[in-house]
Formats: structure tokens, sequence, C-alpha cells
RNA sequence: GGGGAGGUUCCCGAGUGGCCAAAGGGAACAGACUGUAAAUCUGUCGGCUCAGCCUUCGGAGGUUCGAAUCCUCCCCUCCCCA
């Protein structure tokens, strides 16, 4: 299915975001044998959201797709009700069966911005229920059998929970087993991980090959940090891109990373050739901004459109840089024209902010109408049809008066 | 079953009788600056009828002029031993 000249440039193109590659000759190989190669794409829907870190993998499977390759898209619905316990220093709680399947759908309306779900060819669906709900004791003691307990307790994170004297359930030492055990019956050929799941991974490898199948290759990815410039990108730091963010919003994100993270996210993140991205790194240092509304332009070109990457361009220059009112701001309904500057907030803000709140931004003087500043929490406001009144910095609504 | 440590404001984490609405850091918010929602600097960061008042330090009582800090009981978390 691949000739020699697609091989280099696939190869080529996914060393741009591999990691590691267990292993490169196995790869290769899998690639000239011509056949259809099945990846695993294995999920824990714990909680459905992609950031555009975790679509560095699902691009690489994307490619493959496009050359005919077929991804078999495993939501891990028995594993997750166990509970990975990969980076998790504490025990994982377990979630129901009818969160999974909400967690599944979501999931995959956000997978769709890259994967190809719509041909039966290149994407299938499982479930590792199927093979595991009605799985028999004497079976699973016989795959417990392949595999000692050092070789399981030797991963790192096991390691670290002994070291310093932390319990490991049994379940939990399991899960790798199970992991392992869904590449052989998928018949995996390969699958594209972040590097924390190599453990997992490594045990398919080993159960595919005690089970006299080929044993999958597998890639890891390169992981870069998020985008307050620490750590990776994670929910709960709330420092990621995330697929499910809308345009501007991913624009925004986009200029909230450091100055010294875009080369990285170029390379990372979008397709502009290597070496074109070599040759900018001198003119990204001397003038950071405009690099980095290209590297905005570019993420919102790849899960958008063109179209879309100028426009939110275009709103952000205005709206900051020339610091023009947006014409898309909420409008507020009001009855009487004659208000106390704190409660139209209030009315505004609808409970969300307390009035000490209010009062600070009024003392801090981040509350201005038409461009006025009003300086007192009760200065008296007499309102007009599109009067705007701002916040802060990204905060606007227009007045619109329904009673006269 | 026995022993030990601990639960503090969004998070981490100081505080062991008054000077505590509670150090410090992070996050967040605001302002300045910058043609960035970057960096930097400054300020704010429980609530309110806001120069004062009210409610907070796992829960309920108690001691005291006064408690996050002391006592009693309870709940929860973690660790160790068996």
């Amino acid at each position: 299915m691949s000739s020699d000249s697609t091989k280099k440039i696939l190869l080529k193109s996914f060393a741009r975001t591999t990691d590691e590659i267990f292993s490169l000759n196995e790869f290769e190989a899998l690639l000239d044998s011509k056949k259809k190669i099945r990846i695993k794409y294995g999920v824990d829907v714990t909680s459905p959201f992609l950031h555009i870190g975790h679509a560095v993998n699902l691009w690489m499977m994307r490619e493959l797709q496009d050359l005919g390759h077929k991804v078999i898209f495993l939501i891990g619905d028995f594993t997750t009700q166990i509970g990975d316990p990969t980076g998790r220093s504490d025990t994982r709680p377990v979630i129901p069966q009818a969160e999974i399947d909400a967690n599944a759908e979501e999931f995959i309306r956000q997978a769709k911005m890259v994967l190809r779900f719509d041909d039966p060819d290149l994407l299938e669906i499982r479930r590792n229920s199927e093979w595991f709900s009605g799985y028999q004791l004497a079976d699973f003691l016989k795959l417990l059998a392949m595999v000692t307990h050092a070789r399981l307790i030797s991963r790192d994170m096991f390691q670290r929970r002994i070291g310093n004297q932390e319990d490991i359930y049994m379940h939990e030492m399991i899960y790798p087993i199970l992991q392992g055990y869904d590449s052989y019956v998928l018949e995996s050929d390969l699958t594209i991980i972040g590097s924390d799941q190599l453990f997992n991974e490594m045990l398919g490898r080993f159960y595919q090959q005690k089970f006299g199948q080929t044993p999958q290759v597998i890639i890891t990815t390169k992981i870069t940090q998020g985008i307050d410039g620490k750590a990776k990108q994670s929910k709960s730091l709330d420092n990621y891109i995330g697929l499910g963010h809308s345009s501007r919003d991913k624009f925004g994100r986009c200029m909230k990373v450091p100055d010294n993270l875009i080369v990285d996210y170029l390379k990372v993140y979008t397709k502009i050739p290597m070496d074109e991205i070599a040759g900018l790194e001198k003119k990204i240092s001397a003038d950071p901004m405009k690099w980095k509304k290209f590297l905005a332009e570019e993420i919102i070109k790849r899960y958008h459109d063109e179209a879309s990457a100028k426009s939110e361009r275009e709103w952000f220059e205005n709206t900051f840089s020339k610091k023009i009112t947006p014409d898309d701001i909420p409008v507020l309904e009001v009855e009487e024209d004659h208000w106390v500057a704190i409660d139209l907030l209030k009315k505004f803000f609808n409970d969300s902010k307390s009035n000490s709140d209010l009062r600070r931004l009024f003392k801090q003087g981040a509350v201005s109408i038409n461009g006025e500043k009003v300086p007192e929490y009760d200065s008296k406001m007499e309102l007009a049809l599109d009067d705007v009144v701002k916040v802060g910095k990204r905060t606007w609504f227009k007045i619109k008066i329904t009673n006269s």
C-alpha cells in the first residue's frame, strides 16, 4: 500500500512528532509489508476532552488513514471502570457505565476534528467490555500465569509507590495486563501513545508474542509544555488549547503561549516544513508577536478553516491592539435609563461577582462607559441605546433600553 | 487490633491564646507598560448597608475578658506495626 517514496515521506513526517519508536526496524517492515495496518487507539474516557497535544497522536493516525490504514478506536469501557493507575499517586475512583457512554460520545465528537470516522474501512469502534465482561476466571488465570510479579512492579510508578510506602491495589496491578491483552484481541499492528502509556503497551507486545502474534509497533510522541509554559497541557491547570475550544479561544490561548515556546509549538502543532521553521527562529525572537499570531492562525486553519483563522486574527488585532470595541458583544436589556453604576454591573454579572468584587473593579479603574472611566461604584449613570460598558480587558456589553 | 500524623481562606502551605480575615507561593482579577490574552512592574484577592461591621481555620460542645491556636466528644484522610 505504500511505495518507497510514500514511506519516506511518512517517516519524515512522523519523525517530527515522535519521541521513540519500538522499534524503527519493525515499523519500516510493517510499512514495507504493504498490509493494511491496524492501529490501536485505546482511550480512557474518564474525562472526555482532547487538547492539541493529544491531537499530535491523532494527526499521525490520520496520516495513516489517508494511506488506507485502519484505526481501531477502542473505548476502554471495561478497564475505565477499573481505573488506570497511570500518572496517579493515589487510587482512581470508579465511574458508572452511563457516564462512560456519555463521555465516549463527547470524546468522539472531538476526535472527529482530526480522525476520519466516516469510513468503516478506515476506522472501527470497539469496546473492551466485548471480550472482558464475559471473561472466564480460568482464562484470566492463564493470562496471569504468563507474567511475573517482578515484571509488573518494575513499572516506575509502582516503584515510586513502593518507595513511598504507599499502597498498590491489585486491580491497579492488573490493569496493564488487560490493556496489553486488548492489543492481542484487536491484532494491533501499531499504537501511537503518550510515553506514560509505554509500560502498558509494552505488555501488549509481550502478550502478542506469547500468543504467537507479531508484536505491535509502539510509537510515543513528543510532549510540549502547556500554554503557561509550565508542565504539560492539562485540564486541571487550564493551560491547554482544547479541540473543543472555539476558534476565538484557540486564538487567544495561542497568544498566551510564552514567546520562547513559539518555535516548539510551530514544530509540533503545525505542518509548516521543518526547514522553514529553522529559518524563522531569528525572526521569531525579533518579533515574537507577529509569529505568535502566525502560529495561532496555523492552528486555527488546522482545526477550523482559513477564513476563521483570518477573522479571528482581525478580531484579536482590532480588539486588543487597536482597542476597538468588537461588534459581537452581549446586549444587556434594561427597562430604566437611570442607574447606579454598581447595580448595572450587578445585573450584568448576574450574581456571579460579589459586591465587594464589583467595588474593587471600580476602585481599580476597570469600568468605563463609552470609553470614559466610571470612577465610583455609586456614580449615577444615564444610559442611552448602544452605550457600551467595558469591564476589565475582555468584557463588554451594550445597552438596550426596553421601556422607552 | 495496636501505634502515629493530620484536616487552615480557590490550590499548596505557615500559623499553637490577643498584634489573625490569618505569613509565603501559585492561580485569578485589575492597572501600567508592551501594536501579544507573552514578559515585567504595581495593586487587589471572605462577605456586607465598607475608614466600620459580620462570618471563617473538619463538625458539635466547653474553658477564657479573648481561641485557628487549650479541653471533650464526633467525622474524615494518611502512615506504621500485627
